[in-house]
DNA sequence: TTGCTTTCTGATACCGCTACCAATTAGGCT
DNA sequence: AGCCTAATTGGTAGCGGTATCAGAAAGCAA
């Protein structure tokens, strides 16, 4: 006979921690270490442990761990520019990954505001949070990571193009990705390519057309300054640069924009001027964000897993807070995550001249 | 000398139960009832203990609330096109609200499955959760309600055309909105107006297009089968219609899309064909979406409080939960938001003939 | 007043998980 | 092998509320 007395207050079907121990044949205690990544386990345990949990289905309540957590686990994330599709899938993820968590995630808003008044307002945070988020473009203001980091209070930047000091981010390799690009632009027999910048407020920008730049010249094209716009992120931006590229006495044969709605500009610019794509123009972008499939012909783009690193910084943003009252603060670290090139309708070799 | 003992674990400065219980002199159980509203707490009693809570400013702990109380706060929203940006926004909105709550909201993506299927789903589904938000299109399924219904868990849809027992749902007045974009566009001067119906399995479609078809017709215009399209809410599909639409001898001076993304296919199309928008042909959309701001010219639409409703959902579904064990189940509720018409930079007079 | 029912209130035991510290085991060195 | 230190593991006691049931107070009839 089984323990069937249990109280009859027992509700739900939900899989317990005891149950998982049970199982596993370890203590609730061991299993709890094992869910929160802590890594004095040994490795046979744990393995013992995360079979148990898959074969039950097993996920922490978050209200028992909220509740019997001494971490205090509120974690803002800071964003401002909230019409971009990058943005809403990072939210969707950080978020879905909060309430896996049983952290409370609060989202603040700031729109661009002064140093002094940024400075104040993260002071302020700082006093109600135990650790930061930053997403674009936040994620550069020195003046933002200085004051949180001078009240002890881990920050994590996401997608910044530069790792500092203090700062731990989270992010792809910009340089290589647009490189990538790049060289499979020139494979497919590209030239002329046309290259329109990122925001110049946000580093990784900076990178991308580094990438392009320097893997252009080391296939031994010269770098054309008429082949290369400024933009700013926006498609509005991108309309622009798209008609400035094709304005040329000879043309870019592709265009890569340093994200999906600059890329997605520029179909739209070509259309009207009776290009095809990508028959006559190719045209690539950067992100793979709703854009890139929403867009006909779809976007050929660099995949980044955003809510892979959105769940990414949670998860070290609450090892710092964790770590962070149990002595010393904790290096910042730089984790870099795989970026895909992702083919889809939009690129081909050029047109016949 | 206070009790300032305490367990080392103590963190914050969260006002608890006792404490309130305490300083109004009753133990914590009718302090817990008070916070509760039950009926059974005596007149004076509930006094006393009102004024220590507001005088200590008491809110309860939502994380310990839901693991002592029976309600097994865990509540799925079920998706399954992932790619619009309608959906992201409900996400956010939905995911945000519930970590204010400390109800569990559980994602699940169900891609099309054929109806038995769909019944397992929903069947095991219901061992799991206390209560499940549709967002459209799964809001149309009724195998998924009635199953849903069946096993007594309160479901809420989002968005559905149509109201039916057995579902609360959250929503606005399809009709009304695409009525009056028509009027609006009619008042312009329109009388050539374009119609492009959304995905015919979910009923706000059908609002929207009664819609405008009634408003058409009561402004003594007939309508005129050829100057209207089906679509599907894709990019895609309002490419295909926008062609035809452009493609008839008189084709229209404006056109009016069931969402945002068809609306911004008609814009990449007119351009395509040298149409300036909104000069030559006006272009107009639904739902206020991301893209609505993202292409260019910024699309005049139908404000949906997106974020609001889903608060809205969650909030109803908690309600219901809660009563749930409390005895009757409560009557189905319809609960409509109100939409704005934005107008924006998409939408003009017709061109002189 | 007494006896008995009906309210109201309180004591106790947990909800599911984690902090803390003690016990155990593994690993290293003479 | 024998001893000592470090790494794993387990036991216990809550986190802040609420369900349940028992006890106390109040209401009412006799």
């Amino acid at each position: 006979m089984s323990t069937a007395r249990r109280t009859r207050r027992r509700r739900g079907t939900a899989v317990t921690i005891h149950e998982v121990a049970r199982k596993a044949g370890v203590s609730p205690m061991t299993v709890s270490r094992v869910t929160n990544g802590e890594d004095n386990v040994r490795e046979a345990t744990r393995d013992i442990v995360m079979r148990a949990i898959r074969e039950l289905n097993y996920s922490p309540n978050p209200a028992a761990r909220s509740l019997a957590g001494a971490t205090g686990t509120r974690i803002a994330m800071i964003y401002s520019n909230p019409s971009s599709a990058y943005l809403s899938e990072l939210l969707v993820g950080a978020l879905d990954k909060a309430s896996k968590t049983a952290c409370q995630l609060v989202l603040e808003k700031w729109d661009e505001m002064k140093p002094a008044a940024e400075k104040a307002a993260a002071r302020k945070l700082a006093q109600s949070v135990a650790g930061v988020i930053l997403p674009p473009p936040l994620c550069e203001s020195d003046v933002i990571a200085g004051e949180l980091a001078a009240a002890q209070i881990p920050v994590i930047a996401i997608a910044t193009g530069r790792f500092r000091a203090n700062v731990s981010c989270v992010r792809i390799d910009d340089f290589r990705a647009a490189s990538e690009m790049t060289a499979h632009l020139i494979s497919l027999g590209h030239t002329r390519i046309g290259f329109i910048k990122g925001h110049p407020n946000q580093t990784a920008s900076a990178q991308r057309f580094a990438g392009y730049e320097t893997t252009l010249e080391s296939h031994g094209i010269a770098l054309n300054p008429a082949y290369v716009q400024q933009g700013y992120f926006t498609y509005r931006s991108g309309l622009d640069a798209a008609e400035q590229l094709l304005d040329r006495k000879r043309p870019p044969t592709a265009i890569f924009a340093s994200n999906d709605d600059m890329a997605a500009a520029v179909i739209s610019v070509a259309h009207r001027r009776g290009l095809e794509v990508p028959k006559d123009l190719s045209v690539v972008g950067f992100d793979d964000t709703l854009t890139a499939t929403t867009v006909w012909p779809e976007l050929t783009t660099i995949r980044q897993p955003i809510a892979a690193m959105a769940e990414a910084a949670l998860n070290l943003l609450l090892r710092k807070v964790r770590q962070k009252k149990g002595g010393e603060a904790a290096e910042p670290v730089d984790h870099l995550f795989a970026h895909e090139l992702i083919r889809r309708d939009s690129d081909a070799p050029p047109p016949r001249e």
